[in-house]
DNA sequence: CTAGTTCCTGTAGTGGCTACAGGAGCAAGC
DNA sequence: GCTTGCTCCTGTAGCCACTACAGGAACTAG
């Protein structure tokens, strides 16, 4: 058994956090000593490294908890697992086109700012009335 | 002069979003009615499109302040605003690597994951102790 | 036994909004 | 002038996933 500072240090999860993911009830209450410190399992720690890789992969805690309860069951049932990570994959890929549309659009603004000019032309045209969108969204 | 709602139109923000900038004093108090209702003129409606299209540009609301006051000054002076947005751009490109690695580390992970299997080797990879690490960060 | 470290609970703050509740103002039609 | 229905007002709380205290209790090494 070890203590919240050791399941912090095996897991990488910070011992705020690891508080924190128990009082939203992600992961379950461990243990306790006489005095009341929290005593952690390996299987414990197991769980909270779990969670830390799938935070890692950009997964939102309500997947994570979809995760947690498809490993309780004998059945891990791969098809809803392979579902969520495609969603997580199309909107990782929606995130990198958002992206690369932003730096398009921000390196052709900045291309004309030039240091010693004194009207910089990229504030110039964010303010100007007919700019055209292309909103990333 | 247009009403907070003829504001939130020209402008694309949000109106519980304007009154939050207001609140935060990242655009000025505009002036009031009798009654009490905002009135925007049209400067203030431009600056409030210029604090929609940095943020749609991704720029942190502490770096459009820096802009916001940069355009204050008759010299708007473009050097630091260079700067900044080249601070922005190296963010923005750290983001599409970290993006990129996790795109190719779900990839990977999911591959394995078909429809029909019980134990899903993905939450097996990820729940067991010595998968290394990569971490996106 | 003491000093130092780790742990405890509870609360508040982060960024950038968004969503109410409960009431007041305002514009158009009758 | 009055009603209807929309918009506006303030204030507060919630979102996500933590992070950062404060003030005190429990452990551990010497």
């Amino acid at each position: 058994m070890f203590t919240i500072g050791k399941a912090s240090e095996q897991s990488g999860v910070n011992i705020e956090t690891i508080r924190y993911y128990e009082r939203e009830g992600i992961v379950p209450r461990p243990g306790r000593s006489a005095g009341g410190h929290r005593l952690y399992s390996p299987d414990e720690i197991a769980k909270l490294r779990f969670v830390r890789r799938c935070r890692d992969l950009g997964f939102p805690i309500s997947i994570i908890q979809t995760f947690l309860s498809l490993t309780e069951q004998d059945d891990r049932s791969c098809g809803e697992v392979k579902v969520l990570a495609e969603n997580h994959l199309d909107e990782i890929n929606a995130k990198i086109e958002i992206l690369t549309r932003l730096r398009e659009a921000l390196l052709s603004l900045s291309s004309n700012c030039d240091d010693g000019i004194a009207a910089c032309p990229m504030l110039d045209t964010l303010m100007k009335d007919g700019f055209a969108e292309n909103r990333a969204e």
